[in-house]
DNA sequence: CTATGCACGTA
DNA sequence: CGTACGTGCATAGA
C-alpha cells in the first residue's frame, strides 16, 4: 500500500519558530536555524513512524493569491514576519533538497491548495494519505484515507485528525468543516464569521440543514439573535466559503509519481547539516534511517585469511606487490603507543590479519622489510597514532602512499571529523559493520572469538581505507591538492610524529612550586573580593553569580549582551573598574588570573608522562586554513603576554643530554604573506630596507619622518595593520584602540591611500573566492566558503572575513610546514642529535644537542628563510637559553 | 551524564 | 561589528 506524506513548508517551520528558543538555535555565524530544526526533527520522527512511499512539501510563495484577489483583506493584520525566521524558508528548503524530497510552490496559491491538488490525486491512485499543517483548512481533505497530522503544541506533539476526530472535536464531519468554519470564522485569516456564532451554534445548524446551503435556503426559519446575525452577514459567510475552499487541481508541474521517496544525498546533507550545526539531528537522521534504507549497499567485503605463525611472509610475497590498505591494532598517544595487530588489504579485497605478539622470526622480519620500505606504498587512515604505536613496537614505517583522513581534509578542510566509518558511507557507500560472513577458519583454532572479531574489523578497516584512497586520491587530485598532500601533508606526519615521542622536559618541582604561589593569590584575591562585596561567598567562577552582584547587588552599569545575560569578561570589568573603581573588580580581575594561571599549570603537572617531559597531540586535520592544533595537553596556548604568565614558560627546560633550547620564529609572518601576495611595493619595501615594519608603516600613514613616529602612532598602526588580515572594520579597530569610528575610517583610508594594493588585493581574493567557491593558499590549500553567497548578511559577511584570512594564514602554515620538513631533513642530513620539539604556528622550539648551537642556528636560519621564495625575505628571529623562556627574544 | 556557553590563553 | 584554535568550569537538559 502506498502512503502519500504531504506537508506546509511554511506553516511547521513558522510553528517550531515559536516553539523552539531563538537563542538556542543559531549557528556560531548568527544564523537563526530553530525554525528549519523543528521542521527536521518532526520531519524524521513523522518519516519513522509513519513510513511513508510518497513525500511531498508545499510553500507559499508569497500572499498575493486569488484569495486576496477576491478579499484584499485576506491574511491581512498579520504581524510582519520575524527578522530571526527570514531566511530561514530558503534553508530549509536546501535542507529538502539534499534529502532529496521534493518541495512544490506556484504563484497565486497557497500551500494547502497545492497540498489539496496531490492529496487528491493520491486518492484518485488508491493511496492513503497523510497531511502535515499547522493550517486547520486542511481538515477539509480529511477521509477514510485521509488523515492530517495537527500540531497541538510546540512541535512534537501531533494530533492524528481522522474523521472520527473531527467529528469529536467539531460536532461536525470533515466534509462539513468547512462550511463550519465559514460560520465561525478564521481570525488567522481575518475572515470574520457570525457575530455571536460560535463552533456548537454552526455544528447545530448543519446538522439540522445538512449543510451550508441547507442553512441558506432555510436561513428565515432560523430563529433567535443568531438566526438574525447570520442573515446580516450572509454574504460574509458565503465569502469565506468560497475563500477556505482548497483548490484540489492546481496547475502544479509534479504529480504524486514524482514524489516517490528517495535515497538523500549523503554529501549534501553533511555538509549542509555541518553549516547549520545541526549535530544531534544529523546523527538521528542517519541513525534512524541509515540502516534501514539508504544507498548504504551493504558492508566493505573482504575475503580475509587470520594468519597462522608463520603464513605473514607467504602472505606478504604474494599479495603485497602493489598498495595494501593497513589498519593497525593497538593503542597510542603521548608520543608512544603497542602494537597488536594488524589488518592488511589489497585493492581488490584480500585481507589478512596479523597477530603481532604471535609473530615468528621469519614472519617479523618480512612484516618489518616490508613496513619500513619506502618503495612499497601503503594507506593508513589517521596515520600519525599508528605510525607511533609501530615505532614504539620495533616496527617502523615508511611509504605512506595515502593517508584517507588527511586527503579528505585536504578535499573539504571544514569539517569536524574525519571518521572512517564516515567516510566510508559517505564516499564508498558501504558501512564498516560489513557483512556477517565470519574470516576463514584457517589459523582460528588459535584464536579466541574476540581476537577473530578484532581480526575482522581490522581487515575490513584496512580494505576500506584502500578503497577510499582512490576515491579520495581522485578529488584531491581534481581540487589540486595531489603535490601538497605528497610533498607536505604526508611527510609532515611523520615530523609531527617525532616531535610527539621526543616531548619537551619540564622541571615539576617549578610546576609544583608555581602551582602552590598561584592557588595562594587565588586564594587571596577570593577573600579580598568576599570582604569587598560584604562577605558574600559567592563562585567567582560562575558569570551568573557574578552578573547577580554586578549588576543587582552593586547596581553597577550593564556591559555588553550576551545570549545568556550580560557579559563579565575582562575587557567589560576592567571597563567597570575604570568607571567606579569598585574593589570588587579588581579583586575579581586579580582571581581571574591567577586561576587561570592555575589551572595551566595542573594541566601541565597530568600530562608529565614517566620520562619527565610532556608530549603533546598535533592535529593536523583540525584547522580549516591549514595550520596545526595541540591538544592534551594544548603547548601552542602557553602564556608569554603578563610576567606572571611567562613564569610558566620557564618550567620547560632542556633535556638531560642536551645543551640547550633554541627558539626560532619568523617575524611578522603574515604580514610579509600579505605583502608577497599583494605585490604592494610600498609594503614589499618596508620589508626589505629591514626597518621597524610598523614606524615604516606609522610614517607613511601619518606622513612624518620615520623617527618621528610616536610610540602611539606605532601602536595605532600596528593594531590596524594586524586587523587588516583578519578583516578588521572601523568599528572593530575604533573599539579596539579607544577612539572614534571616525578617527578609526581615517586611519584605515589614509593606509589604503599609502598602500594600495593591499585594498586591492583584500578585494580581490574575496571576488575571487564568491566566483570560485573557494580560497587558495601559496601551495595549493583550498578552502571552499559556500556563504560568500548567503542571502544572510551576517553570514556573508562572517565568510568574507574567512575568505580573507584563510590565504594568509594558510600560507603562512604551508610555510611553516616546508620549514618544519627542510629542518628535520637538514638536521638528519647533517647527522646531528638536535631535534624539533614543538611548533607554535610561527615559532619552532629545538632541543640543541652538545656542541651543536652554533651549527644548528645556522642550519635553520637557512632551511626556514628559504622555505619558500617571495618577493620579501622570511626574517627568522633566533634565541637560545636554558628554558623556553630563556631561548625567547 | 552530556552538551552548551562563557571566558581566556596562544598565533 | 577581527581570523584560527583548545581547555575548564558552570549550567541546563536528557
Amino acid at each position: 500500500m502506498s502512503r502519500l506524506l504531504l506537508l506546509d513548508g511554511h506553516s511547521l517551520a513558522y510553528r517550531a519558530f515559536f516553539a523552539l528558543p531563538a537563542e538556542n538555535f543559531s549557528t556560531s555565524t548568527g544564523q537563526h536555524t530553530n525554525g528549519v530544526y523543528g521542521f527536521v526533527a518532526m520531519l524524521i520522527n513523522v518519516l519513522r513512524d509513519e513510513d511513508p512511499t510518497h513525500v511531498a512539501v508545499a510553500f507559499d510563495v508569497s500572499r498575493a493569491t486569488f484569495r486576496s484577489e477576491e478579499y484584499a483583506e485576506y491574511k491581512a493584520g498579520r504581524s510582519a514576519t520575524p527578522d530571526a525566521f527570514a531566511g530561514q524558508i530558503p534553508l530549509l528548503q536546501e535542507v529538502l533538497d539534499a534529502l532529496n524530497i521534493t518541495h512544490v510552490q506556484l504563484e497565486g496559491y497557497e500551500a494547502d491548495d497545492i497540498i489539496a491538488t496531490l492529496a487528491t490525486q493520491g486518492r484518485e491512485a488508491g493511496m492513503d494519505v497523510l497531511i502535515c499543517s499547522g493550517d486547520r483548512d486542511t481538515l477539509q481533505l480529511i477521509d477514510e484515507h485521509s488523515t492530517v497530522l495537527y500540531p497541538k503544541k510546540g512541535v512534537s506533539d501531533l494530533a492524528r485528525m481522522t474523521p472520527a476526530a473531527v467529528t469529536e472535536k467539531y460536532g461536525v464531519g470533515p466534509e462539513r468543516y468547512s462550511d463550519l468554519a465559514a460560520l465561525v470564522g478564521e481570525a488567522s485569516d481575518n475572515l470574520p464569521g457570525v457575530p455571536g456564532v460560535g463552533p456548537k451554534t454552526a455544528a447545530k445548524w448543519i446538522n439540522a440543514h445538512g449543510d451550508l446551503q441547507g442553512i441558506v435556503a432555510a436561513v428565515d426559519q432560523i430563529g433567535g439573535k443568531a438566526g438574525q446575525s447570520l442573515r446580516d452577514n450572509l454574504d460574509q459567510v458565503l465569502r469565506n466559503r468560497r475563500l477556505n475552499a482548497l483548490v484540489r487541481d492546481t496547475p502544479i508541474p509534479v504529480g504524486v509519481a514524482d514524489v516517490e521517496r528517495r535515497e538523500w544525498d549523503r554529501e549534501k546533507v553533511h555538509t549542509l547539516f555541518d553549516s547549520l550545526e545541526f549535530r544531534v539531528l544529523r546523527d538521528r537522521l542517519f541513525s534512524t534511517f541509515d540502516t534501514a534504507e539508504t544507498e548504504v549497499s551493504g558492508g566493505i567485503e573482504v575475503d580475509g585469511t587470520v594468519l597462522a605463525e608463520g603464513e605473514v611472509a607467504g602472505w606478504l610475497a604474494e599479495h603485497a606487490s602493489g598498495r595494501l590498505g593497513v589498519d593497525v591494532v593497538g593503542e597510542w598517544g603521548r608520543g608512544t603507543g603497542e602494537v597488536t595487530g594488524l589488518g592488511l588489504a589489497t585493492v581488490d579485497g584480500t585481507a589478512a590479519f596479523v597477530s603481532v605478539p604471535r609473530l615468528d622470526a621469519a614472519d617479523e622480519s618480512a612484516l618489518r622489510d616490508w613496513l619500513a620500505d619506502e618503495a612499497r606504498p601503503k594507506v593508513l587512515h589517521d596515520a600519525k597514532g599508528p605510525l607511533l604505536a609501530l615505532t614504539a613496537s620495533g616496527l617502523p614505517l615508511d611509504g605512506l602512499a595515502v593517508d584517507t583522513a588527511i586527503a579528505a581534509y585536504l578535499v573539504r578542510p571544514d569539517q569536524r571529523s574525519y571518521d572512517l566509518a564516515d567516510l566510508s558511507v559517505r564516499h564508498l557507500g558501504r558501512d564498516l559493520a560489513g557483512g556477517d560472513e565470519e574470516p576463514q577458519d584457517q589459523g582460528m583454532l588459535d584464536f579466541s572469538a574476540d581476537d577473530a572479531e578484532a581480526g575482522r574489523e581490522a581487515m575490513v578497516r584496512a580494505a576500506a581505507a584502500v578503497e577510499l584512497a582512490e576515491v579520495l586520491e581522485a578529488q584531491v587530485e581534481e581540487t589540486g591538492g595531489t603535490e601538497l598532500m605528497r610533498a607536505v601533508e604526508l611527510p609532515v606526519v611523520g615530523v609531527l610524529a617525532q616531535m610527539e615521542t621526543a616531548g619537551i622536559a619540564v622541571d615539576r618541582a617549578a610546576l609544583d612550586g608555581l602551582e602552590s604561589d598561584f592557588a595562594g593569590k587565588v586564594a587571596a584575591a577570593q577573600a579580598d573580593a568576599w570582604a569587598a562585596i560584604g562577605d558574600e561567598q559567592i563562585n567567582l567562577g560562575s558569570p551568573k553569580q557574578l552578573q547577580a552582584v554586578l549588576f543587582d547587588t552593586l547596581g553597577l552599569p550593564k556591559t555588553r549582551k550576551t545570549k545568556t545575560g550580560y557579559t563579565t569578561d575582562a575587557d567589560a570589568l576592567a571597563d567597570l573598574y575604570a568607571k567606579t573603581e569598585h574593589p570588587f573588580l579588581e579583586a575579581l580581575l586579580r582571581h581571574r588570573d591567577a586561576t587561570r594561571l592555575r589551572v595551566t599549570v595542573e594541566g601541565l603537572i597530568k600530562s608529565i608522562a614517566d620520562d619527565e617531559r610532556i608530549h603533546t597531540t598535533y592535529q593536523q586535520t583540525i584547522a580549516a586554513t591549514g595550520r596545526l592544533s595541540s591538544t592534551d595537553p594544548n603547548l601552542q596556548n602557553i602564556p608569554i603576554r603578563t610576567e606572571e604568565g611567562r613564569r610558566i614558560r620557564e618550567v620547560f627546560v632542556v633535556g638531560p643530554q642536551y645543551e640547550t633550547l633554541m627558539s626560532a620564529d619568523y617575524s611578522q609572518i603574515e604580514m610579509r604573506v600579505m605583502a608577497h601576495l599583494s605585490g604592494d611595493e610600498g609594503l614589499i619595501e618596508a620589508f626589505r630596507t629591514g626597518e621597524d615594519l610598523h614606524r615604516f608603516v606609522g610614517a607613511r600613514v601619518f606622513s612624518v619622518a620615520p623617527d618621528e613616529v610616536s610610540p602611539e602612532m606605532r601602536s595605532k598602526v600596528k593594531a590596524m595593520s594586524y586587523g587588516l588580515a583578519y578583516g578588521l572594520s572601523a568599528f572593530g579597530l575604533s573599539k579596539q584602540l579607544g577612539i572614534s569610528t571616525g578617527e578609526a575610517s581615517g586611519l584605515m583610508e589614509e593606509y589604503f591611500e599609502r598602500f594600495g594594493g593591499v585594498r586591492d588585493y583584500l578585494e580581490e581574493i574575496v571576488d575571487r573566492a564568491r566566483a570560485t567557491g573557494y580560497t587558495e593558499t601559496m601551495l595549493g590549500r583550498r578552502r571552499y566558503l559556500p556563504d560568500l553567497n548567503s542571502d544572510n548578511r551576517q553570514r556573508r559577511q562572517m565568510a568574507e572575513r574567512m575568505a580573507l584570512n584563510a590565504p594568509i594564514q594558510g600560507s603562512a602554515a604551508d610555510i611553516m610546514k616546508l620549514a618544519m620538513l627542510r629542518v628535520d631533513k637538514a638536521l638528519t642530513r647533517a647527522a646531528l642529535n638536535s631535534r624539533v620539539l614543538l611548533q607554535v604556528h610561527d615559532e619552532l622550539v629545538i632541543e640543541i644537542a652538545s656542541g651543536e648551537a652554533e651549527k644548528v642556528e645556522e642550519l635553520v636560519r637557512a632551511e626556514m628563510g628559504a622555505a619558500v621564495e617571495m618577493d620579501v625575505p622570511l626574517d627568522v628571529s633566533i634565541g637560545l637559553g636554558d628554558s623556553w623562556h630563556d631561548a625567547a627574544h
